[in-house]
DNA sequence: GACCAATGTCATGTG
DNA sequence: CACACATGACATTGG
């Protein structure tokens, strides 16, 4: 229990050093609630560095002794420790970075523009707005979008992996391992949920289909005078039972407008809006109006049925990046959409009429049509081909970002939307305190969460519009920085099975199985020693000598597993300190030919230079066994083998300091080697915590794209449906005296300009003090 | 000879 | 309490 409360602890710890390191700005406690257990993995990984293996008590359940920590040849406990690694890589990437690379580099140019941005790639937004929009090939373009929406899910790592294509099943595999991988992040899972998705896309095809039962509506105006409105027997226009005397206060009842915002975006599928009709006409106190003309201004058509999901939370997630948006639209496209004069409403900005003359029945009826489904598709080329001025930058939605955003406009009004921002100042509040208006709140309170997203964008060096190349740079970025994307057990097991032990007087049989290197001499042991020791007394030279401790007698397994492994190679050392290398394993033992009489006494110098310092001084203390069994006997047998020589006080002393530093420099090497783990998991959840950043930047960027388009396409709707609007002359209404204002339960009204920057002023300030 | 990395050793804490 | 281990700090060693 505490192991697990340390390890948690420390993963916790290291997690939140590694996101402070990095300054990644992702809600831990959105994503790590939900998601913690496989974040917790991915940033600790199944790591044998936080792992504390009891090699001792493996030793001691091994056959007593003779297994080194270093030298473990434990097919059973690495194999299964592999094994075991395996499996638990199974949910998690663990292969070579520069393979994800590779990926990636392979995928992006495969997935149009860049995997990550479909048909409505950011090299594409500048350019093919207003040809695609406007152009013949409406129909190509829905294909494209159409084939864009798959891609974008899978990129945004809420479906499964494309089927189609010409991915091939190895591509699939990958994808759906870094789909599992994204999932485990927890990135936007509650955004790009699939089932959530698809929950979406029901909604939506179950509008469309309900439009496509009101075929005949729009056109014959039944349903709108069973619904108490007037048709305008010019226009066919639906208005409201006739408002005495409401002549500021002309509302209307737009539900052919509304279908056509509903159409794009489902509003009040799930909105749960807390604004009611006494409260829209709250903010408007210096009207009034019989109670009736209120309830006939209402739509029935936007009641919230869906049950809400979590939508706060969307929201949030979405607004904190969609705002940014705000200022592009309202900068480029907005102001060019309505910087005409005041008094001129349909020239070219109001022009739907004068240079495309629409058939207003058809296009609203057309407009019903749709679902807010796949795509925009459902606007008509007529629609479509709406003469806006800065519809270069406008583009096809994106279906899975409008799929995705659709209930997220659901719970909000989209009166700020609605309203030019230039013609009434204060487009995203329309409505004052009186009047609940979530969108404008939120649109106001998103926009300065946009400042922030904005300086953070900045700060790190993050250009929206360079997406797609900052996505290829963190990629290659973290595939050049390491190859620390092995398995950290696959490192312990593999440095462990490389390693091995063996005394220093067993330096011959070093090469062998560390089991075979404790080969049980018995008490009198001592067998090779005895060879040693001939020499040293050949060289009449005994007693400690310290330049000879360098080279610690190390049985030696495979040298190629060691540089197979590339990313043991900048480990540089042998951190098998028992071992010697293959060099010394070979020197050791000279092939006979060469082995003159000159030499022998060179190999002897040899020998005892690696010899440690404890080896030398049991020699020249003659303790009767090897430093290993010293070291590496359990305490019982240690003591029985104590017991059965007649040792002086010194000789015991000397054995149990090399016992003790024998066991500490085994500890030490254990001790080092997980330190380096866990520098080198560090270092890969690094890599993938920079990953994870540049993904959730470049899907913050698809986000802010395709609010970005929906705002034009409800920029372009707004402009259509005031554009039809006709007084009782049949005259088209003037957008600097009157402006479209949608109310929280659907209801879409005219009210006059005024009106409007009044409430929007209202509007303004509540954010502000609730801010403080 | 300074510097550095690797390694060994000691003291101490933990289980 | 003994034992084994972990680990920080320091020492040693060799390049």
């Amino acid at each position: 229990m505490l192991s697990l409360k340390k390890y948690l602890t420390e993963g916790l710890l290291q997690f939140t050093i590694l996101l402070s390191l990095i300054g990644v700005r992702v809600d831990v406690d959105t994503y790590l609630t939900s998601q913690l257990p496989p974040l917790r993995e991915i940033i600790l990984g199944p790591s044998s560095a936080y792992t504390q293996t009891q090699f001792h008590n493996l030793r001691n359940t091994l056959d007593g002794y003779g297994i080194h920590p270093k030298s473990i040849d434990l097919d059973n406990y690495f194999t299964a420790r592999r094994l075991l690694s395996q499996v638990r890589a199974l949910d998690r990437f663990q292969v070579p970075t520069t393979e994800v690379n590779a990926w990636l580099v392979h995928r992006d140019p495969e997935g149009s523009v860049s995997g990550s941005q479909p048909s409505s790639g950011l090299a594409l937004e500048s350019s093919s707005g207003l040809q695609d929009v406007t152009g013949p090939d409406n129909g190509v373009r829905e294909s494209e979008t159409e084939q864009g929406f798959s891609e974008d899910l899978e990129d945004l790592g809420a479906v499964a992996p494309p089927v189609s294509g010409d991915l091939t099943k190895e591509d699939i595999d990958l994808i759906d391992i870094l789909w599992r991988q994204d999932i485990d992040l927890g990135a936007g899972r509650e955004v790009f949920d699939y089932s959530h998705r698809q929950k979406e896309q029901d909604v939506d095809k179950e509008l469309r289909d309900g439009g496509e039962q009101e075929d005949t509506w729009a056109g014959e105006g039944a349903e709108a005078l069973a619904r108490n409105l007037l048709v305008d027997g010019e226009t066919g226009e639906s208005f409201p039972a006739q408002v005495p005397g409401g002549e500021d206060q002309t509302a209307l009842s737009l539900e052919e407008c509304l279908r056509l915002l509903e159409a794009t975006c489902p509003f009040g599928e799930n909105a749960e809006f807390p604004a009611d009709i006494s409260s829209i006409t709250e903010a408007v106190p210096s009207e009034s109006e019989p109670p009736a003309l209120q309830n006939n201004l209402l739509s029935p058509l936007l009641t919230g049925t869906e049950s809400p999901f979590d939508l706060e939370q969307q929201w949030q997630d979405l607004m904190s990046i969609m705002e940014m948006q705000a200022m592009e639209v309202n900068t480029s496209a907005s102001e060019i959409l309505y910087s005409a004069p005041p008094g001129d409403p349909l020239s070219t900005n109001y022009s739907l009429a004068p240079n495309t003359p629409i058939n207003q029945n058809v296009s609203l009826h057309q407009a019903s049509l749709g679902g807010c489904s796949q795509d925009f598709s459902l606007f008509s080329p007529e629609v479509e081909s709406l003469p806006v001025a800065s519809s270069s930058t406008l583009l096809p939605l994106v279906p899975s970002n409008s799929t995705s955003l659709n209930s997220t406009f659901g719970s909000t009004n989209l009166a700020g939307l609605f309203f030019p921002p230039q013609l009434n100042g204060t487009a995203n509040d329309t409505a004052g305190p009186e009047l609940p208006d979530p969108l404008g709140g939120l649109l106001d309170e998103a926009m300065l969460d946009e400042i922030s997203l904005m300086d953070l964008a900045i700060e790190e060096g993050f250009n929206p519009v360079q997406a797609s190349q900052l996505e290829e740079e963190f990629d290659s970025d973290s595939g050049l920085s390491l190859d620390s994307s092995h398995s950290p057990s696959s490192l312990s097991s593999s440095e462990g099975s490389s390693s091995s032990s063996s005394s220093s007087s067993s330096s011959s049989s070093a090469s062998s199985s560390a089991s075979s290197s404790f080969s049980e001499e018995g008490a009198v042991g001592y067998s090779s020693d005895s060879e040693t020791l001939d020499l040293e007394e050949a060289e009449g030279a005994v007693g400690y000598q310290p330049e000879y401790s360098k080279f610690c007698r190390m049985s030696y397994q495979d040298p190629s597993q060691l540089s197979c492994l590339p990313y043991l190679e900048h480990v540089g050392h042998n951190h098998t300190y028992n071992m010697a290398p293959s060099a010394l394993d070979s020197a050791d033992l000279p092939p006979p030919s060469t082995l003159k009489k000159g030499s022998k006494e060179k190999q002897a110098d040899f020998l005892d230079k690696q010899m440690s310092r404890d080896e030398h001084r049991a020699r020249a203390m003659k303790i009767p066994f090897t430093n290993d069994k010293i070291i590496n006997l359990p305490v019982e047998e240690f003591n029985e083998l104590l017991s059965k020589y007649q040792l002086s006080e010194a000789q015991l002393s000397l054995i149990r300091d090399i016992r003790r530093r024998g066991k500490n420099k085994m500890a030490a090497q254990n001790c080092r080697k997980r330190k380096l783990d866990t520098i080198l998991n560090l270092e890969r959840d690094v890599e993938d915590l920079q990953r994870d950043k540049a993904r959730l930047l470049r899907e913050k960027v698809e986000f802010l794209r395709s609010l970005r388009q929906m705002k034009q396409k409800v920029q372009s709707l707004y402009q259509e449906v005031f554009g039809r609007l006709r007084d009782e002359n049949g005259r088209p209404y003037s957008p600097s005296q009157y402006a479209l204002q949608y109310a929280g339960d659907g209801s879409v009204l005219l009210i006059p300009r005024t009106m409007a920057d009044q409430q929007a002023r209202r509007q303004e300030r509540k954010p502000k003090d609730r801010r403080k």
